[in-house]
Order: C-alpha cells, then structure tokens, then sequence
DNA sequence: GATCAGCCATACATTTATGTATGGCTAAAG
DNA sequence: CTTTAGCCATACATAAATGTATGGCTGATC
C-alpha cells in the first residue's frame, strides 16, 4: 500500500465538499486557496483518481468524492468530539458541553435550564442540538442527550426523569367560538393542526391516538412541532403539546384528555466516559434536576 | 473557541498512545522524535494540559490521555476507512477489501473462497478479519461481514446464504472405544467438549440445546470455536461443530443428529454504497457463491 | 460590450515544519 | 564499576508547506 496520507488532506477535502470552491474552502479553514488546491491535487494523486471536476464557477465533486464524503465528515465529527472532551477535561466546571433534544424540548424548556446553569457556572459553554433524530452518543455526536425514549445503548449514564404528557390543547378563544368537544366524533369539525410526515414517535404512538385524530382530518399540518405549537397558541385550532407546556399558558386549554394521552418516558443520557469530566457532570445534573422541575409543574 | 487542531496532530498522539514513547511511535510513523515531541507538546499546549508524564523509559499518558484515546483511535480507523473506499473507487477490481467473519468460517471455509477470488484478481488484495463480535459496517470497520444473523441496519446490501446446520461430532474411533450414544442421557458418560464462557450465540440457542449437553457436563471446554474444532478432530471427544464442516472429515460421525441440530442463518452482507464498487462486488459475489457451494455440499 | 466579481492556475518569496546531530539521563547487562 | 541501549531535550541545517502576487478565465450586471 503507497504511504499513509496526511489527515489534514482530508480536512481540505471535506473543505472543498462543504464549501463547493477552493477559494470557500479556504477561507472557512484559514488557509488560503493554492494550499487547498495542492491538497486536492496530492489527494488525487494519491488515489489515482478524479475527485473534482475543475471549472471556473468552483470545483464539482465526481461520484468517486460523494461517495468518501461520509467517511470525511466522520474524520471531522471525531476531531470536534476529541477536542470537546479535551476541554472538558481539566478541573473546573469550564469547557464546551453540547447538548441535543428534541424542538420542542430545546426552545420552550431547556433555556431556562441551561440559563441558571450559565449563571452557576459562567465558564462553561453550552452547544445545543436541536433533532427529533437521535444522535449518536457513543461517537461523541452530543455529549448529552434529552430523550423521550429508554436508550438501548450499553455504555451510558441514563436518568430517567418521568413521564411528559402529551395532549390536546386549544386555546379558550377558539373554544369559545367553536365548543368544546366532548367526544373524539366531534374533533372532525374541528381545525385539527397535525403532522404532515409522519415521524417515529408518532408511528410508535400511533395505536394510542384517539379515532377522530389522523392525518386525513388535519386542516393545519406541519412537520415542525415548534410550528404545530405555535399555530396552537395563535388559536388556529386544536393540536398536541406537551400538557405542562400548555399548562405555562393561562388560554390554552386541554381538550378530551381521557381520550387523547401520549405519556412519553423521558431520559437524560451521557456517555460513561463523561462522569469524571466536571462539565458535563454539571451540565447532566442541571439538566436532570430541571426537567424534573419542568414535569412537576404539571 | 481557540483555533482547530490539525488533524496530523492527533495522528502523533495515537502513534505515542500506542507505542509508549515518542521515539517508538516516530518510528512507527515514519517521521523523526523531535517531530512527534514537538506535536505532544503542541497538543498540551493547546488543550492547556498535560498529556504524558515525561519518562527516561518512555511517555505514561495520564488519564486526561487515556480519555481521549478513543477518539483518536476512531479518526485513524475513519482514515483508513476513507483510504480504502478511495483505493476501491477506481475501475477494475484492484484494491484492498475487509472482509470480517467467525473465527470457524474464517479459517476453515474462507481461504478456499478468497483463493479462488486472488486466481481471478490478482490485483485484489484481501484482509481477513476473525471475531465473534459484529464490526461496524457502516463505519467501515469492515467492507464485508459474514454474519449468522439477518443483518437488522438498514442502508445494507445483504444476501441470505441458507442455514448452516451444527450438530454434535466426534471421531469415529473415540465413538468404537466408547460407543455412540442413542439418547441424549448418554451423553453425560461421554467426554464433552464445550464452551467456557456462553457467547451471544450460545445464548441464543440455548433453548434448543438437548438435556444432556450443558455446561456443567463439559469436560473439555474452550472459549475458542477452533480449539474445540480442533479436539473434536483429534478424537478427544464429542462436541458441536458445522455439519459440512465435519462431513470433510471422513474419520468424523455426527452424533444424535435428530437431537442436536442449531440452524444457523447465514448472511453476507456489505454496505450500500459499495455496490459500485468493483473490488468489493467481486469479493461480496465470490463470498456468496463459495458460500452457498459449502452448503451445499453437505 | 465593458466592467466587475469570483474562480483557478502558476511563479516566486517566506515561513513553517521537519530532519540531523548531539548531549544528558536512566536502567539493565557485562 | 563500566558499558550499552534506550529514551528525551536542544541547537542547528534543511526541506517542505504555506503565503503573496499575478494572470487568465467565465458569467453576471450595467
């Protein structure tokens, strides 16, 4: 096998994929555009093959390129994740924490959260990664994770916080012009605001959905839960939250609650290697502690 | 943030982690010791702490080290990974494929197959990995697995082989001297060669296995499936094995077959984008056939 | 069609990283 | 006790990578 090649090629690589032209690629690494275009350049001698299609408007990637892509962009998640956890690893609670959750749980409750927490501890820097897909905990993707499954992950710290419920709600005034129904039948002549595509928490909650609740009846959709709640609290109609969300907002009111109730198992996760690290170990506890609070309210 | 950290570092780190000290790790880097002392220093400078303690006899990492090792160990198998996509991306079938499977398949039935592939190709070069323990293949720890469950990853090319049938041997001499047993209970006065530690396997098929073969009535165990293989063809006594595997051997009887029968699916599989692949295509189609051949020939 | 902005490629200067050579140190072997 | 082999650290020389400056090219805009 011809000799190893320098990792920092990869990162020009990655560079010129993400950025589309040699001359983007180097400014978003700091360098200037020759450097990047003799990377390219030893790369593609290295491989023996073509990797951009040169051209005036910037360099097209071949399939050759696409398909290295993944492998690049894994070098850069694992470069980012092993300097997040060399900063996380001196004494003090200092260093950069990233956090995902899901939309909603990210805008309408951690910030608060994660305020006090800066408050307590103004060193620490926290990134958060708002996605309803998970991400990969064990490859450092986040370093906690808020989820509203059991992780089937071996290697993690999990506390499991309770269970948030979910269920319809809508506020006062559009009740008011509309009545409120008493049964599922009734929701038919109603502004039903849903998801268009359906996610996987919806498919795994799917069976607990009350009759009158699927996707042909909605008159409002969207894939977005911030959008969802959103057109709630506008009073365009009734739609699913979180119940000690809605319960934040005096005019929203909780519709068929015997007949619509999501019970979701909420869990803070970290990987094990993290419990010695100061920061996340914080960040972890704020996270627990406050999201129990977040419940409690209900 | 301060300023990213080049990856070439980081590669120096690995190489010091791996060898104990900076002059054995320049050599196994192929650079010079100033360099890869330079690079340490460079890295505890930037992460703001200390990595090795500085030894006559070599660098101890602190566990500030030992925390971010995996990391490291993950961008050197992305590297590699990306090496070897890049190698089986050009025309013709030349490169280096990595194909994973059990230690039993490996060295009994594939070195036939992969012979037979290298006749076709010669530019191909093949590396065998033996484990129980499922690789990653979607971070291409491994292009190709033969796996003896259905692969459950989606973005998997897989193909079902059949069912590998394993069931009790032993060598038709030891049977003369002992006698070949007609019930299970006679299997507790034979010599039964078994595992020591239950495999994930073994614990599956657990509640097929037959009264009279459990752990308590080993006499020769072995955590290593070839070392029982190894027995059973020495006469040592009787113990499981692959059916086609002991119908090579003339000198070998199958005992209590109506009994002791654990069908094992037989998968290989590859990641999608290494259909285009014509290294891989080759190795995965070869495996497959030769595969299916073994089975056969039972 | 002329101007401008953006891009790539090349030639040259400079900085940076690396290699070479050496000395000091320790632990084990003679 | 001496020698040897292995290691790290430093100073200096060299090679390699990077930056600077420039020219030519294309497509959009006026």
């Amino acid at each position: 096998m011809a000799k190893d090649i320098g990792w920092e090629l990869y990162r020009s690589f990655l560079g010129v994929l993400r950025e589309g032209s040699l001359s983007a690629a180097a400014r978003a690494l700091g360098v200037t555009q020759p450097t990047v275009g003799r990377h390219i350049a030893a790369l593609e001698k290295s491989f023996g093959l073509t990797l951009f299609v040169r051209s005036q408007g910037g360099l097209q990637p071949t399939q050759a390129a696409g398909s290295l892509r993944v492998h690049a962009e894994e070098m850069a998640k694992t470069a980012a994740a092993l300097q997040r956890a060399a900063a996380n690893q001196g004494t003090g609670v200092r260093g950069v924490v990233r956090v995902t959750a899901s939309e909603v749980v990210g805008v309408e409750v951690l910030p608060a959260i994660l305020t006090r927490l800066r408050n307590d501890f103004p060193e620490l820097k926290l990134e958060l990664v708002l996605s309803n897909r998970p991400q990969d905990l064990l490859h450092r993707e986040a370093d906690i994770a808020v989820r509203m499954f059991r992780p089937h992950q071996a290697q993690l710290v999990a506390r499991r916080i309770g269970e948030i419920e979910v269920g319809l709600h809508a506020r006062e005034d559009y009740l008011g012009r509309h009545g409120c129904p008493d049964h599922p039948q009734e929701l038919a002549a109603n502004a039903l605001i849903g998801f268009d595509q359906q996610t996987d928490f919806i498919r795994r909650a799917a069976r607990n959905l009350p009759a009158g609740f699927d996707r042909e009846r909605f008159v409002l959709s969207a894939d977005s839960d911030l959008a969802q709640l959103a057109m709630i609290r506008a009073g365009a109609g009734i739609g699913a939250c979180q119940v000690p969300l809605a319960s934040r907002d005096r005019r929203l009111v909780r519709v068929l609650p015997e007949h619509f109730c999501l019970p979701m198992e909420t869990w803070v996760t970290m990987h094990e290697d993290l419990r010695n690290s100061a920061p996340c170990r914080a960040a972890f506890d704020a996270l627990a502690t406050g999201l129990q609070q977040y419940l409690a309210q209900d």
